[in-house]
DNA sequence: CGCTTGCTTGGAGTGCACTCCAACGTTTTA
DNA sequence: TAAAACGTTGGAGTGCACTCCAAGCAAGCG
């Protein structure tokens, strides 16, 4: 059975970054819209979307006035992946890519908000640390044979 | 009549059971829907919406038509929010509640559905691990004084 | 050239999980 | 006993994060 210890191994720190970076190299790093979807997994709809509310830059375009991505574009759908994750509101992303283009004078500010997020993701592995130990139990119970655990209730 | 206490016991895991079971012992177990929202944390709203849905078995009734809780209720309310906890959609853990109450012959569709569920705690775990490397990198840069991370898109 | 496939827009629609409302009955406190 | 607090209902409303739509350019291919 899976604990703290056992969970907590999954390296907090060092090392975990993915290896593949980017689809091609800087100088050359343009992308459409379904090439994004395709490396991101978001959908066009979102990626649109997301542009509308000001959680991404304004994106190149084209001479036709279509979408190109760049490398760095990509980096910042990555952490908003990540954030996302965590279940930061979008409207607190937005928050935060907006310090981002307001300059350094945020830096504490951004500091704070992903401290909090910090917290609140280690709050978070504890809760679902938590709940796994209910689930077991109820697991053992249900494998252990043919007795319902005693806190059933549903009529 | 047995409780979680005893099969908390069976301690797959050590201590993290919450020692206070129930407020009241079972015979005067009996809590007005008030009572119930500052024992869960959830609204009256929510328990009676939880009620209609059929997430909750009916629940006994004053003479004069007011809820009444017991303390199976209590018990089965606890699993649902640790369901909850794990982003368990209400729609599944009513069909939980439904295999339940429908008998016996569900106990291995009801253990499928928690294992499912268990895989997909470890998986959210091992997410927010790696969110969590993500975001102490990041911090560490900026309490590394006053250089952004370089991966710092908008505008 | 025509065909298919892809991209553009603003605005409307969807699904989930609550959340609130009005209008009224019940229980507790002063 | 009167007022305040608490409880009941069905149905409508809210907020979030998408998700889809129609109508129309644009690009690549045989």
């Amino acid at each position: 059975m899976e604990t703290l210890a056992d969970a907590a191994d999954h390296g907090t720190d060092v090392c975990s970054v993915p290896p593949l970076r980017h689809p091609r190299p800087d100088g050359q790093d343009s992308y459409t819209i379904s090439e994004v979807v395709a490396f991101t997994g978001l959908t066009a709809h979102t990626l649109r979307w997301y542009e509308r509310i000001g959680l991404m830059p304004h994106v190149d375009r084209s001479h036709t006035g279509q979408r190109r991505y760049c490398n760095a574009d990509l980096d910042w759908l990555d952490l908003v992946g990540k954030l996302r994750l965590t279940g930061m509101p979008v409207a607190d992303m937005v928050r935060y890519a907006e310090m981002v283009r307001a300059g350094d004078h945020t830096y504490s500010e951004r500091y704070e908000l992903l401290e909090a997020t910090r917290r609140d993701v280690l709050a978070r592995i504890a809760e679902l640390q938590d709940t796994l130990a209910v689930l077991n139990r109820k697991i053992d119970f249900y494998a252990d044979a043919g007795h319902a655990p005693a806190s059933e209730r549903p009529r």
